[in-house]
DNA sequence: CTTGTCACCTGAGCGC
DNA sequence: TGCGCTCAGGTGACAA
């Protein structure tokens, strides 16, 4: 599961599930995911679960000794089961915990990942990542000034996890219709204006999405239990040839960094 | 350093 | 029904 809303709303409903729970066990049925599944994930086994937090689209299960992260790749989807409940196809690693549940993770893609990183350490995967867009840190300056004498489209800007972690092919979409931003723009060429109008609505489109997720959030127990990729209204994502919902022009779609792109070219300028 | 392309993997949908 | 092709929500590793 992709888009930071989506991770944002797996933690949030795991949590309740794990916190304070003993780690008894970690089953893994197939170790081949983005990377290996290391053996030093087996460290976790006898320890409680003190915290789960998320940082960019990763989520970080925290103990004495060390932390988990788990990436949901592109097709990656998070449960709590009971221990027994069988195995299905893609259900590549079970978390046994001291209640009797297992956190289950199935990726049919494999794109996901799950890592060790000990006490103390930050994982080099999260060493260098932007900050996160939600928080004070991404704000009208820091994107303005970060994207001076910055030649690559303000799309492909956005999606790159060193000036802001969390926006994926979905939200950059959005956002910049919202904005009124042509996706092909040069970074630098960005107004200050429009840098703060586009701050303003990745917050708002994740915000939005989050609280969606919130008020869809089933338990995490059942089989759909799982939150829906497309809780919030799209205007333009996956709707190329549709009118514009602004101007009614057909939106445009075309390829960027081999990412789908749709826009509108009376509207986003 | 910046930018663009490739790779990883499975499954769904489409045209034939 | 089946085959081959394209595409899909991510992102690190490279090459230029």
């Amino acid at each position: 599961m992709p888009e930071l809303p989506e991770v944002e709303t797996s933690r949030r409903g795991i949590l309740p599930h794990l916190q304070g729970q003993t780690i008894t066990q970690i089953d893994v049925r197939q170790p081949q995911l983005r990377w290996p599944i290391p053996d030093e994930i087996q460290a976790l086994v006898g320890e409680p679960i003190l915290a789960i937090s998320r940082r960019s689209k990763y989520l970080l299960i925290h103990t004495a000794k060390g932390v988990m992260l788990l990436h949901l790749g592109m097709s990656g989807s998070l449960r709590v089961l009971l221990q027994y409940a069988p195995p299905e196809k893609h259900d590549h690693l079970d978390i046994g915990l001291a209640n009797g549940k297992i956190l289950r993770l199935n990726d049919p893609r494999r794109f996901g990942a799950c890592l060790f990183s000990p006490v103390g350490e930050v994982h080099p995967l999260l060493a260098s990542l932007g900050p996160e867009p939600l928080l004070e840190a991404f704000s009208a300056d820091y994107l303005y000034t970060i994207s001076r004498n910055r030649r690559v489209a303000i799309k492909s800007f956005l999606m790159n996890s060193k000036i802001v972690v969390g926006v994926g092919n979905i939200y950059a979409n959005e956002a910049l219709f919202l904005s009124g931003i042509d996706p092909r723009k040069p970074a630098a060429k960005l107004t200050k204006p429009q840098a703060s109008h586009l701050v303003d609505t990745i917050k708002g489109v994740l915000e939005r999405a989050i609280e969606q997720g919130g008020t869809t959030l089933k338990d995490f127990t059942q089989v759909d239990g799982r939150p829906g990729y497309f809780a919030q209204a799209l205007n333009v994502y996956g709707r190329g040839g549709e009118p514009c919902p602004v101007c009614e022009q057909p939106l445009s779609e075309i390829r960027m960094g081999q990412r789908s792109t749709v826009f509108c070219t009376h509207c986003q300028r």
